[in-house]
DNA sequence: CGGGGGGTTGACTGATGTCAAAACAGGTGG
DNA sequence: CCACCTGTTTTGACATCAGTCAACCCCCCG
């Protein structure tokens, strides 16, 4: 693995100037392992450090005052998160992890040198958040106006693609990590309904359930009833500026 | 009304240089006038555009294939809306006038030379863009989490409380510029069940309606049921670049 | 062996959607 | 000023999807 995991990342995006790599490579310098289950910031902490995942899963959550909860993304090896950090002084949403993990923390103040000196960087830093927020937008419109079953085919697609992008090993199976109830807290099902739904997936011959995996048999078909579209075939770069 | 009202909105944030006033000022020479019901931008057609909204409410939305809608979220003057177009080459939401509108369009290759040359606002246009993703897992967590009347207050709550931070004199009403069938596609529900919904909340005290118009009653109490959280009061800024 | 967490299933409940009709509002043309 | 038209709001009756509650299973782990 490469200095940064960001960077590599990115790399599939646009060629990092060297100057550009190394200052990525600072933000990774502290990586830090994690067990499963490991809360590494709380809503309402102190928002001060972003974090890049080196391996493993985490997610995003907020708690309502009814006591229930929202997951509101799964985040995988190569992501930035916890970046809403650094617009607010309390963090707005839990990260946790979903196995074991190797994340590596830095200061948000070590993006001001990032966007001082490397306006390319900052233009993909925008980038990256402007495509997480479309990604949300899709996921609004699935808890929104899709059925429960189509909002569990959407997760199972999402991952599935999500996965493939950045490990070419991944074919039509996925590792589900995630308990029925933590899917319901996703999809905003509960958990009972989530068991029905994915049964009913399954008798429909569109995946198979084998010991903690999924096996999508039919990913035309899944992505269509999820209402699926495909944001990152259609990536623009043409207006950043300069490496430098 | 000052020469950006982008620029007003972010001197709200921080004290903007010449430089950077001057650089705002050149995203928005060129205002539009639009009548209600324009579409400013559909969906898939090219991106190449962004635009700040100088006056009027717009509104961005995706429709599924079923042919349902979901509304993403309105637009009030100040904002900077069409930004996830700076990400992709087709854009990924309509975007239309909720009445009749003024807003500045710009090409989003302008915003290359702003993340050159001003790298404090590249990083105010960062953090406008994470706290619009954090205002997106609210709506997210309240379509996946919360009852058709939580849904209707929070839309409610949302509105009041962001018209009243770039316009003063706004206390308690709030003149409704959508249609009930636009407060389902906003909430997830159907037309009908808003009305009996905004029934509900009126019988209960939190909200009068009048023509076209609503009067919060309650701001608490609907706040609550709403499981409002007040983000803009929490905004970290330690961390950005020096003003060029 | 025993306990706990997760998955599975069935019976029942309840919130929200669907359909339909009527009242209402605003705009247009005669 | 009226008649009409269209879109919106309001209300009722009914249907359905998803939630609730409860039981049982399985598996892993102590």
């Amino acid at each position: 693995m490469s200095g940064s995991c960001f960077a590599e990342r990115l790399e599939r995006l646009v060629t990092l100037s060297g100057a550009e790599r190394g200052a990525l490579e600072r933000l990774e310098d502290s990586p830090r392992t994690l067990r499963r289950g490991t809360i590494l910031v709380r809503e309402n902490d102190r928002a001060d450090e972003i974090y890049i995942v080196r391996s493993g899963w985490l997610m995003s959550h907020v708690i309502l005052n009814d006591g229930s909860r929202q997951i509101l993304r799964l985040h995988l090896p190569g992501e930035l998160i916890g970046s809403a950090n650094t617009a607010f002084s309390e963090a707005p949403e839990t990260l946790i992890t979903l196995g074991d993990a190797v994340i590596c923390p830095f200061d948000k103040i070590a993006l001001r040198t990032v966007f001082e000196d490397h306006p390319r960087l900052a233009a993909l830093f925008f980038i990256v958040a402007q495509a997480e927020r479309v990604a949300l937008t899709d996921r609004l419109a699935s808890l929104g106006r899709t059925s429960a079953r189509s909002r569990v085919a959407a997760l199972i697609v999402d991952i599935l693609v999500r996965l493939r992008l950045f490990d070419d090993s991944v074919t039509d199976t996925i590792p589900l990590r995630l308990t029925q109830e933590e899917i319901g807290d996703a999809t905003g099902l509960t958990a009972v309904h989530v068991n029905r739904m994915m049964r009913v997936l399954s008798e429909d011959g569109l995946i198979d359930r084998r010991d903690g995996q999924i096996v999508v048999r039919d990913e035309p078909a899944l992505a269509r009833i999820a209402n699926y579209v495909d944001r990152y075939a259609d990536l623009d770069l043409r207006w950043l500026p300069r490496a430098r």
